[in-house]
DNA sequence: GCCTGCATGTAACTGGTTACATGATTGC
DNA sequence: GCAATCATGTAACCAGTTACATGCAGGC
């Protein structure tokens, strides 16, 4: 996912490596770190795949590498953001992260695919719910398996959270939306 | 951790170790993933450390090993139980699961602690929030920045839903140990 | 002259995954 | 007799971390 967010960084401005591990540590970085010892790596990777150019600043005389995005990188990025949003926080708020720069249209798609998937998850929660309830009625200190339980409870919560949280998202980008057309 | 989790399983019984990957999934399956090819590796671990003893099933012929849990072993769960939360999801899911087998006040400690570091980070997010807004307000275009800004929202929404929860879980706690006193 | 921050990189290690190999048991 | 599931295990691989090594630049 690395090389991703490295490309997805760069369709801003160029950088060194040095300046996307500060720019990932103060915008995903609450839920996604970056080292040196695997952002240097993943540069050259890219570089090696062409997907990304690299400058040595000489008029600085700083040994810095400055990275650009190449058009193979480019494509591969937009074709990455596009995919279908797996239930998977990281993954899931990474993509978002940088959904400004997909298509309308397809941000549409996914954000929607993504609510049908948190409610299919909430409702299977519930059933699991019921099932556990129904076995803790028959046991004789249930309230032995209280914190047990409440996992659940925590998975219900997070789903209806996301869910919330993808609402106001698809409402938010409506509106950008108007706005764009007045 | 997967060593601890296993322990933990272990706790409430003997079992084998495909068994206990049946148990993950049902369970912690939702945050937490296990795969034989990190289980049984781990359960030699374990083994070799006597923290766990095995028990080769004769009777039913089966080539089947059955883990059961030595003194060294609980007690290396209780002490990693006790440990502080930390702001991590699945290390904080992991360990509330087992929160069972934790003392009331170690437990009311853990998580009262963890309360505040949520109020630490919703209070950092919302002084982040303030910054980004005063920085969007001089450029020309900030709806482009639209889904960039919202994983701060996200951020929000997520501690505040963990604030609800564990406000529940000291809660339940409570009556729990009010009706074990009646 | 020294400390802090900028800047890049690598080697050893860790904790996993995937895929494969093997074989017994159960139900139809 | 065959498929599904129970059951264990390993080897190749992968993505990442930690710790280390190096050196320049700027401020005091």
């Amino acid at each position: 996912m690395l090389e991703y967010i490295i490309l997805g960084l760069l369709m801003e401005g160029n950088m060194s490596g040095y300046d996307m591990k500060k720019t990932i540590d103060l915008s995903i970085g609450m839920f996604y770190k970056a080292s040196f010892g695997s952002l240097y790596p993943a540069l050259k990777r890219l570089t090696d795949k062409e997907w990304v150019s690299v400058a040595e600043e000489e008029g600085n005389s700083k040994n810095k590498k400055i990275y650009s995005l190449l058009p193979a990188g480019r494509e591969s990025f937009i074709l990455w953001l596009g995919e279908p949003l797996a239930l998977s926080r990281n993954e899931f708020l990474v993509r978002v992260f940088f959904y400004d720069y997909l298509d309308d249209k397809t941000r549409h798609l996914r954000l929607t695919e993504y609510m049908h998937k948190l409610n299919q998850e909430i409702g299977r929660l519930h059933a699991v719910e019921q099932i556990v309830a129904g076995e803790l009625a028959e046991i004789p200190d249930p309230q032995k398996h209280y914190f047990r339980v409440s996992v659940l409870s925590y998975g219900k919560h997070f789903f209806n959270m996301e869910k919330e949280y993808v609402e106001q998202l698809i409402k938010g980008a409506e509106q950008n939306h108007e706005n764009k057309n007045q």
